[in-house]
Formats: structure tokens, sequence, C-alpha cells
DNA sequence: CTCGATTAAGTTGCGCACGATTTAATCGAG
DNA sequence: CTCGATTAAATCGTGCGCAACTTAATCGAG
């Protein structure tokens, strides 16, 4: 009932550490955070890992499938992709069909990237410390929360 | 079994779908989103209504302070603060006790400021559509992921 | 066939976010 | 008291992230 009370007076509350937007804001960061050292190990931001994982799934995506895929737009993937070709990891080229539409392919370094980067979701779940039901849990929370926000 | 075959099989997946990172990557950024027309009725970034929300609870607050409510460093506060200050709503003050220290304080602005934003939260939290529940279980999961990722 | 509407990608401007570094004030062992 | 170590903010450089806009190719109603 103290409990009943305490949660009807969160609802609107305007104190930060009530806030469910700043748990996932915080929780977002303190991820990436972690990520960090290992993915600089691979050559990789953590947005350009989420690129490549696209990638190491199925070869060949457009710009616009990636923005579908990671929820960003072309002013962001843009500019991301011009630096992983730099860097040597995939290559860009105009789709004969459809001139419009860039493809996004691995280059050979690109692929084998796939190898050192299999340790790393491991080694983030590990950190993570959630049990297998914590985790399907939260996942479950996450996209349901992120279906709700984006409708309308 | 075939779950558990499924679960298995998770582990260590590099397939984007099966990645809680980006389940909570996305859902970050889909909630800012959200946040983004409410707060700019109010003439602010979600970083910023953040960095409101600790002055609403208490006045004077150090930037070291601010930093540790916020999980944020001191080089992504000090530009942030002196946006809201040229705008009106906080001053910073150097103490006296301690001259390396600034003390952050709203103005009359920033503390009127908080009644406009009384119904922001309520939105969100409409927007989010999660059961009371649901929310709360999030909130504890993304806490205690928080808490593991950041130790050691 | 044609020309206005749509679509794909890229560019620009601004505000985070953070590591690395700098500046200045305080602390504290000797 | 002193001077090396610590601490608090701020600055700098890089890479997102997104709204607004531009450029160029494709579509499709008439």
């Amino acid at each position: 009932m103290d409990q009943g009370a305490h949660h009807a007076a969160e609802q609107g509350s305007l104190l930060l550490q009530d806030q469910l937007c700043f748990a996932l804001y915080a929780a977002s960061r303190s991820v990436t955070t972690r990520y960090r050292p290992l993915l600089e190990e691979l050559g990789l931001t953590y947005p350009q890992y989420l690129v490549m994982l696209v990638l190491w799934d199925r070869d060949s995506v457009s710009v616009r499938e990636l923005g579908t895929a990671l929820q960003l737009e072309s002013s962001t993937l843009s500019p991301l992709l011009k630096r992983l070709e730099a860097g040597g990891l995939i290559r860009r080229e105009r789709r004969s069909d459809d001139e419009r539409s860039v493809a996004i392919r691995l280059t050979q370094d690109g692929a084998d990237l796939r190898e050192k980067a299999r340790a790393v979701p491991l080694a983030i779940g590990e950190a993570m410390g959630l049990t297998p039901e914590q985790d399907a849990t939260a996942k479950h929370l996450l996209r349901l929360l992120t279906a709700n926000v984006t409708r309308d």
C-alpha cells in the first residue's frame, strides 16, 4: 500500500531518478562505453560496429536498407560509411538498375574482421550480467517501448 | 526445447536483431526523438532537460555533482551549461570557499519553466505505453545492467 | 511522351558525448 | 611552509545524430 502510494506519486514526477527515460539514456551510454575498448581493437566505433553486423549478415545493402535496419538517417550514415570506406572495410557502388541507390559491400578486410568480432557479443553479454530470462525480458520491453513510442 | 535451442544460439550471435545492446540503443534514440517536439516548446534539448530536472530538485549544484547525477563528463556539461546560461535559465558562479568549483543555480526564468515542464513526463509515459509493472521492471533491469556494466 | 511528385543519397549546421589535455585551485606529506 | 599530487572546470578534436535542405534519378498521371 505504501508501494502503491509511492508508485502513484512517481507518475508525472519531475525527479531524475524516477524517469525511465533517464535509466534508458544512462544504460545505453554505459553499454557503448563498455564496448569502446573492445571495438577499438577492431578499429570500429559502436555505430560502425552495428553497420558491420548488418553487413556480416547480408552482403550488399543499400544505404536506405541500412537506415531501416538501424533506424538512422542518411545524414548519419553517409559520413559514417565514408569513414568505413576510407578504412578499407567496405566498398560503395551505384546500382546500375537504379542510379539513385548505392550498394554497400564488404571488402575482404571487412569480411575477415568478422572472426575478430566473434568474441565481442559474449564479452558484453558477460559484462551486462543479466540472466537469460532478464536479457529476454529487457529485449522484449525495449522493443515494445520502441514500437509504442515510434507509432503514430 | 526449441526455445532453449534458439536461446542458446543467440548467445554470442552476430545478428543485429539478437543484440540487447541494439534494442537499448534504438529505444533510447526513439524516446529522445519523441521528447524533441515537447521540449522544443520549452526551448530545451533532451540533455538540457535532464540538467533542468536536477536543478528543479535541488538548487545550487556543482558541475561535478551534475556529472555524477547524469553520468556525463565536464567536457559535455561545460558547453551545455554555457548554452543554458546564454538562454537565461541558469547562472554560474565560482564558489567562494573553493574557487575550483562552479555553482549552478536557476534564474527566475529557469525556476518558472518547471510549471511548463510538468506535463512532459506524463506525455512521454503515455507514449511509452508500458503498464506500471512493465515500467518498474524496465527501470529495474536497466539500472541493474548499468550497475553491472559500469563496475570494475 | 512529359513534367510535377517522389525517392535515394548526400551536405550543412548544431548540439551532444567522450578521450585527452590544459589551467588553476586545493590538499597533504614531509 | 612547501612543492608534488590531486581535484574541478574548461578546451580541443573527432564522431555521431538529426532536422532542413540540395542534387539527381525514377515514377506516374494525363
